[in-house]
DNA sequence: AAGTCCTGCAACCGCACCTGT
DNA sequence: GACAGGTGCGGTTGCAGGACT
């Protein structure tokens, strides 16, 4: 008997999710935690596949996301890690916990490969550049905060000749990724208020949204709806409010084996060097946590440099 | 103003891997 | 050890909205 498939062709819904289908798998994670795709579909109306609901949560409505508007800073992280890891896309995002995989993925292919290519083409024709002159790749902070030249400099070097290599090649060895962590130190990792204050607008603006365009497409709602709201949103992620520790990388609220799978990466799990760069983004999260104040959000700028 | 092209993003698909039996 | 089920990842696609002609 062979393996079913993940889900029936027949009456699952594809496309866009609606504000309803939204509410309904909030609902029902909210009440059952994240996990055990499977049983969502079923346990609830939603007609989608088990895949499909994973996706929606981790992608869109699950707790501390943050989405669009891409710092600089970030910009550098990624670049400068999708020339070390290549388009391992998730444990990139480990290192920004408030962006998702195919978020990166897709800021990577729109906006990040272009200025890159540009970047190259320029510097083909104006190598070497000289060394006042602002980078296309913004990699540092606006601030050109001496705690983050280092990490800048160096960026532009290794990428350039990252860049040569195929995204599809061997990623760069563990120690060029501790090498890169070295020299930045960055705040990867967002502290415990970072996440889960401001940083909770993103995931309650989310929710907001979609309730508000719930309400404005239910024509009984009308003005109820400012009201339901707060009852509907008040604890989308009741598993990182109270929480004392940094939250976890990529994670959707759940047990280790998941974080452990994220920070490996797809492919990762007994690759040798993924699991020795696991142990870098362990350390590297505790010490973030301990060392970094917050800032804007996501990738905070260490209190010194403010 | 209308039509076409381009861009960005959400979501899907297929494969790889882990886990439990 | 083999197998089946469940989950995660990366690549790709399709659509909506903006830009351009």
């Amino acid at each position: 008997m062979g393996r079913p498939p993940c889900c029936d062709k027949v009456g699952i819904k594809k496309g866009p999710w609606t504000p309803e289908e939204d509410i309904v798998l909030v609902s029902y994670i909210q009440e059952h935690g994240p996990g055990n795709w499977r049983s969502v579909p079923i346990n609830t109306s939603l007609m989608r596949c088990s895949k499909s609901c994973r996706l929606r949560w981790t992608n869109y409505l699950r707790h501390g996301i943050r989405r669009g508007n891409f710092t600089p800073h970030e910009d550098g992280i990624i670049v400068h890690l999708q020339s070390l890891l290549g388009n391992r896309w998730a444990a990139i995002a480990s290192y920004l916990p408030q962006r998702t995989d195919n978020d990166i993925k897709n800021y990577w292919n729109t906006h990040l490969k272009k200025k890159l290519q540009k970047q190259q083409a320029i510097g083909a024709i104006f190598a070497p550049p000289p060394p006042s002159e602002p980078s296309i790749i913004p990699v540092a902070v606006p601030t050109a905060a001496a705690g983050y030249a280092d990490c800048h400099h160096d960026d532009m070097t290794l990428s350039k000749d990252s860049y040569a290599r195929p995204a599809s090649s061997t990623p760069a060895p563990a120690d060029e990724v501790t090498q890169f962590i070295g020299q930045c130190s960055p705040p990867f990792a967002a502290t415990n208020s970072d996440t889960f204050s401001s940083p909770d607008a993103s995931s309650m603006d989310n929710i907001s949204k979609l309730l508000n365009g719930f309400m404005k497409s239910s024509p009984t709602q009308d003005d109820a709806a400012t009201n339901i709201k707060p009852s509907l949103v008040i604890d989308i992620n009741p598993y990182d409010h109270k929480s004392g520790g940094a939250l976890p990388p990529i994670s959707d609220d759940v047990p280790p084996p998941q974080q452990q799978q994220a920070l490996t990466g797809h492919g990762g799990y007994h690759n040798p060097k993924l699991q020795q760069l696991s142990s870098i983004e362990k350390w590297l999260f505790d010490e973030a946590a301990e060392q970094m104040e917050i800032s804007d959000g996501c990738c905070s700028v260490p209190s010194m440099l403010l």
